[in-house]
DNA sequence: AATGTGCGCAACCGCGTAAAA
DNA sequence: ATTTTACGCGGTTGCGCACAT
């Protein structure tokens, strides 16, 4: 394999960008796009290798990257993304516009394996710590890119196998998960995916939950469903008493086939809402309080004032606006855990958003039949990937701008060099 | 005030893969 | 069919800041 040229040549700049390399390059991609990113140094008047430039725009040029901190929801949405995907870092910040796989990576890394493990759960299996000691060997993430096999998390990868090992071939076929071709050749694409989001996502969620690898096996002991942990993870569980934490987590030995259509969907809701962008009003009765459509934590994809991408208005769903007052964690995130009362008649909405309906493209018409509001998660991640495609998508967006709004996007975008800034510029 | 330490963030590095030559 | 080039990803490093000693 070849090695990539630039790395090797001498003189190139290194290290942090000065707000006038940040400037070439922006002017740079903002008329031409990025096209080539090895020839952008050059053609930009950068003594920067490509790889370089490609960083520092995704990473932190880029027009539609949200800015600030995370929010609790979009820290659970994390967690809980985390639980399925491992250190897929990329696929998680697919489902969290505007923020980049680095960001999560670093929030990750520095704040929430920290509070993960200061409430007892390890940020690895996503178990309780206690259980994990218990088992002496800890599972360790695999994220072995060498290895050819699927790096999800094996402890989640595990957990669904454990569940997917208990169903009998008619509860696995009354469920919604895919009907997974187990003599699909091991594309490579699946450890190093290169496929639009959703299908990749899903895919591996399907992987995760149906493929059997030799970790998923069932072992017996106590199955603590992943899906359910942010239960646990949630502020106002955050106790740290991990007796209590415990008893949130699914048992399974309570755990029959009877629920299981209602507690394993196989993209948790505020995922799915988040990335499809939905707008659901909490009241609404088709979604109260179960399934995908019941949470709450929505964002107003219609609201482009909210924006911190003023360009991506609407359709295009790249503006992540939060709008749960609560946190996601309150039956939100989770809400099929909540089944009480209301299970009968939500239910059956869920299971209307059938795998196949979400691997085969439909997904959009059974979320529309649920939700007139909905659209595709299939649109909408192709959307925002298609906003990182910025030939000339950037240029529209900056001719979309007032000047007003220019400025500030351009003053927001050196907040942070500005902030670090040495002392050196005070005499300017 | 000087030094040490921890942390967060930005950037780099190495690798795997796909596409092009 | 093979080699080269380019891209994208995840792990790691290192800088700078804040706080403690």
């Amino acid at each position: 394999m070849g090695r990539h040229s630039c790395c090797y040549k001498q003189k190139l700049r290194k290290g942090l960008w000065s707000p006038e390399e940040d400037e070439k390059l922006m002017n740079h991609i903002n008329k031409h796009g990025h096209g080539c990113w090895s020839s952008v140094p050059k053609l930009a008047g950068l003594q920067r290798c490509g790889k370089s430039c490609r960083l520092r725009w995704i990473n932190y040029l880029r027009p539609d990257l949200k800015r600030g901190a995370f929010s609790q929801e979009e820290e659970d949405l994390i967690i809980e993304l985390h639980a399925v995907l491992g250190n897929r870092w990329s696929q998680i910040a697919a489902q969290l516009p505007g923020r980049t796989d680095n960001e999560i990576k670093n929030l990750w890394n520095s704040c929430i394996k920290k509070k993960l493990r200061q409430k007892g759960i390890d940020p690895n299996t996503h178990k309780p710590l206690a259980e994990v000691d218990r088992s002496g060997a800890a599972p360790t993430i695999s994220t072995e890119r060498t290895s050819g096999s699927s790096d999800v998390n094996p402890s989640s990868a595990g957990a669904l196998g454990n569940l997917s090992h208990l169903l009998s071939e008619t509860a696995q076929s009354s469920m919604f998960l895919p009907v997974y071709d187990k003599n699909r050749p091991e594309t490579p694409s699946l450890a190093r995916p290169k496929v639009p989001p959703k299908e990749l996502f899903l895919d591996q969620l399907a992987a995760a939950g149906h493929e059997s690898p030799s970790s998923c096996r069932s072992s017996g002991q106590t199955l603590y469903f992943p899906f359910q942990q942010p239960l646990g993870y949630s502020n106002e569980c955050g106790s740290g008493d991990s007796a209590n934490m415990n008893s949130l987590w699914f048992n399974q030995n309570d755990f029959n086939c009877s629920t299981i259509s209602t507690v394993m969907p196989p993209v948790s809701p505020s995922a799915l809402s988040t990335s499809m962008g939905l707008n659901l009003p909490p009241d609404n009765p088709h979604h109260g309080g179960t399934g995908i459509g019941s949470a709450p934590f929505y964002w107003d994809g219609a609201n482009p004032s909210s924006s911190s991408s003023p360009g991506s208005s609407g359709s295009n769903g790249m503006v992540f606006e939060p709008q749960s007052t609560n946190s996601i964690l309150e039956n939100r995130v989770f809400p099929w855990t909540e089944i009480g009362q209301e299970k009968d008649n939500r239910v059956h909405l869920v299971e209307e958003l059938k795998w196949p309906d979400l691997l085969h493209g439909t997904f959009a018409e059974a979320t529309t039949a649920m939700q007139n509001q909905s659209q595709s998660l299939y649109d909408d991640v192709i959307k925002a990937e298609s906003q990182f495609n910025m030939e000339g998508i950037c240029a529209s967006w900056f001719q979309n701008q007032q000047p007003q709004q220019q400025l500030q996007a351009a003053s927001d975008m050196y907040d942070k060099d500005l902030q670090r800034m040495p002392l050196s510029f005070e005499h300017i």
